[in-house]
DNA sequence: ATAAAACCTGAACTTAGCTTGAGGTCAATG
DNA sequence: CATTGACCTCAAGCTAAGTTCAGGTTTTAT
């Protein structure tokens, strides 16, 4: 009979084996501890034992923030999981086209941006009268009626 | 002769009005005085006193901000103005185009990661091996020689 | 058995871009 | 001329996402 290796298998994995294979520092692992976003068993002396899950976890978090969200909102979308538990490949399937529709928002507000710059690139017309780059609150909006051109972000 | 109205022409403005016109609180144009950004002149009672320019300058902060250029680097763009004046037309097409410049980085990276998002939704390779979204640090990293997929930025 | 490496907690520090508060002065109005 | 409202300075506080430090404990390796 094959006995697994008892070493290699599964063991779990400490703080320092986390953030080596995470690329995330072992301070910022506390400090996701201390927010709720990741939890790990302790060991007789009180270290911090983590499953292999963790790694899932924390990759899910980095894809997270690197889109934007930020980490309270992270923190919320995975406790939303039902037991708090890391995310299955449903589970990702669903978080993940949330944050992508978060990410197709922040690009047209900035292609929007875009273009409202290059029509006063064009104009100069921040100098001057009906400039959409600028905001309700100036001159605009205090020289009688008319269009108002606000653009609530 | 046709006088004109002693009050309503070019007097100089108080930070309240500023704050009123540009939508920027007063605390803010303190802030911004403070980094330098802007100048003011004073009252015989130590009040400042603005010069109308001042409300362009604002103008073209504020743009920058909402381009996600910090207070820092627009300080910067601002002082490198001769004898750091007020941008003209001139001086605005240069400042936009090179804030239209950074723009269109930001939106590249996006539409890059959202790509990167949408491959790994198809997939649900977040959990297992060759995704684009996960970092080198990770377990391809020590996982052999190969393709490594790095992506910085 | 001991030393080095890794770990623990709690508190303070960091950057950006402001806001808020305290304590006092200035300016416009009736 | 007295009362507001606007203004002044300086210091401290706020949020996000961590990092750094001090002082002490645990694990691992020799």
């Amino acid at each position: 009979m094959t006995m697994p290796d008892p070493v290699a298998v599964g063991r779990d994995l400490t703080v320092g084996e986390v953030a080596r294979r995470s690329g995330v520092a072992v301070s910022a692992l506390h400090f996701y501890e201390r927010k709720g976003l990741i939890r790990s068993l302790r060991s007789a002396g009180n270290q911090r034992r983590y499953p292999r899950e963790v790694l899932r976890r924390v990759a899910v978090i980095k894809v997270a923030q690197r889109v934007g969200i930020p980490l309270a909102a992270i923190g919320e979308a995975l406790a939303a999981l039902p037991e708090g538990r890391t995310p299955t490949e449903e589970d990702w399937r669903a978080l993940s086209l949330m944050w992508r529709q978060e990410l197709d928002r922040r690009i047209d507000r900035l292609m929007r941006l875009r273009d409202q710059l290059d029509e006063c690139i064009g104009c100069g017309c921040l100098s001057v009268k009906a400039c959409r780059l600028r905001n309700p609150h100036d001159v605009l909006a205090r020289e009688g009626p008319g269009a108002r051109l606000l653009d609530p972000d």
